[in-house]
RNA sequence: UCCGGAGUAGCUCAAUGGCAGAGCGGGCGGCUGUUAACCGCUAGGUUGUAGGUUCGAGUCCUACCUCCGGAGCCA
């Protein structure tokens, strides 16, 4: 009888039984007479054991020259043992039988420690490491917490486009592509024609890759990188608030659930994200100003002292950020900025021009910035005086301008980049990490 | 764009202005419970590029290139 091609994570239910693992060898450990292998095969990695005497001289030999990453078929018996590694690891293969598919030239990543360089150009070898393993299967399970989350409590997916005529918001960083006999750009963000579709459905998102061409070189930026941006009819900076943390603690406890090997695999402390249940602490903009100002007073390092000062008006910097975070358990709301340092859609408080309805969502342990969302303006005469105001090409804007003239209603949304959430959870240094083939400042390849 | 740092073997790094080295990886050999195994042998170099100083430069000087970290900007 042939025995079951299985996977690797569920090695556990055959127990005592001979089966079949197809994959790739991840690292091998040669005691001459007898081998450890650690394959490979999508679903985990475990060990399989040759041990000479049990072996046809040939296969035990093939097997002792193999080299790293090569691909074979390996056919055993599972047996529970504690001292096998592996992910999930506790049961290993006793090699009955081997086939190899590839005899893989030497392979450039070694266990031993790399530059982010070298790494960085072998990211196509580089994602089958057991870390950016776990990494991506986080992000998979994030990107479908997100998806399933929205499309349960009633909002509907409703693609944007990626080429547009236009700026979205500023149009300092956007990537410009030749089109035909004119020029286009790629999207900076679906804001904008998701409220025209939120006059349709009522409430939608969408979810896609946005582009910025901002000369940035830090562990936040990508030039290409993925945004879900949901948009609601009839939502108040409140009722948005309310939904971002019921939306965002969803997706970190689906992570939690679904992921506690991958956590471990990264060396995640799960103790901050256990907190991230509703509700979030909410402070505003001026209350942000003065508690960074009593926090600089505080401060005994000038340096930081300097670092942390704010004058209101200012928008705040990664210093900021992390500090204003740091004070909280849980990520926290900052809300009704300056006017002046958000786009020119955010409605001005009622009384208080010189402020928003907007609000960032800061993640803690210094990630700063992982959503940013406001309640728009919806009428038509103080959009076109906005639009006017900052110099914006009023032709350009039409058919958002149109939105205000058919039935426009109050309504608020908000932006969640995808690899900044990815990295908070997985607790990583860099939003490289977070995302399959990171597209930098000084990268576009592999 | 600005500030700082680094470019030496496939990789990670040493080398006082005086013979360019180690560990890992590769190759050969040994080892029946390894967890980044261990032991022996072995091959492997235009020291980022171009100039300059010097009897002599990986090392000092100038310019450039590349990358990394940070800032600004942002999700």
């Amino acid at each position: 009888m042939t025995p079951p091609i299985v996977l690797i994570a569920d090695l556990r239910h055959y127990e005592g039984q001979t089966v079949t693992v197809r994959g790739w060898l991840y690292d091998r450990t040669d005691k001459g007479k007898l081998q450890f292998l650690k394959v490979r095969d999508g679903s985990g990695i475990a060990q399989a054991v040759a041990f000479q005497k049990e072996l046809p001289e040939a296969t035990f030999n093939a097997l002792r020259t193999l080299p790293q990453e090569s691909s074979l078929i390996v056919t055993g018996t599972v047996r529970a043992d504690s001292r096998a590694p592996g992910f999930p690891g506790g049961y290993e293969i006793g090699i009955t039988a081997a086939e190899i598919i590839q005899v893989a030239d030497a392979y450039p990543i070694t266990p031993k420690e790399h530059g982010i360089e070298f790494l960085m150009d072998h990211r196509h070898l580089w994602v089958r490491s057991s870390r950016q393993w776990a990494i991506l299967r986080i992000r998979a399970t994030i990107i479908s917490a997100i998806r399933n989350w929205l499309d349960d409590h009633g909002y509907l997916l409703v693609d944007t486009p990626i080429i547009t005529p236009t700026a979205g918001e500023s149009t300092t960083e956007l990537f410009e592509v030749k089109y035909f006999d004119d020029v286009a750009y790629l999207t900076q963000t679906g804001q904008l024609y998701n409220e025209a579709n939120m006059m349709s459905f009522g409430k939608v998102y969408c979810f896609g890759p946005t582009f910025r061409s901002e000369k940035s070189k830090t562990r936040r930026h990508l030039t290409e990188f993925w945004m879900v941006e949901p948009e609601m009819a009839f939502f108040s900076l409140e009722d948005l608030m309310e939904m971002e943390e019921q939306f965002v603690s969803a997706i970190v406890q689906r992570v939690l659930e679904k992921h506690r090997m991958e956590l471990s695999i990264l060396g995640r402390d799960t103790a901050p994200l256990e907190r991230v249940v509703p509700p979030f602490p909410r402070i505003s903009y001026d209350e942000a100003v003065e508690l960074l100002n009593k926090l600089a007073a505080e401060a005994s390092d000038p340096a930081q002292q300097a670092a942390l000062r704010i004058t209101w008006g200012n928008d705040f910097g990664a210093p900021h950020e992390t500090a204003l975070a740091q004070q909280f358990d849980r990520p926290v709301f900052i809300y009704h900025y300056p006017t002046a340092v958000k786009a020119f859609y955010m409605q001005p408080v009622a009384g208080r021009p010189e402020v928003c309805r907007s609000v960032d969502l800061l993640a803690p342990e210094g990630y700063g910035e992982i959503t940013g969302g406001s309640e728009r303006v919806h009428d038509r005469a103080l959009l076109e005086e906005r639009i006017a105001q900052l110099g914006l090409n009023r032709e350009h804007y039409a058919w958002y301008l149109d939105l205000r003239r058919f039935g426009s209603v109050p309504h608020a949304g908000f932006g969640l980049g995808l690899e900044r959430t990815v990295a908070w959870i997985c607790g990583l240094p860099h939003v490289r990490e977070a995302i399959p083939y990171p597209r930098m400042l000084k990268r576009t390849y592999p």
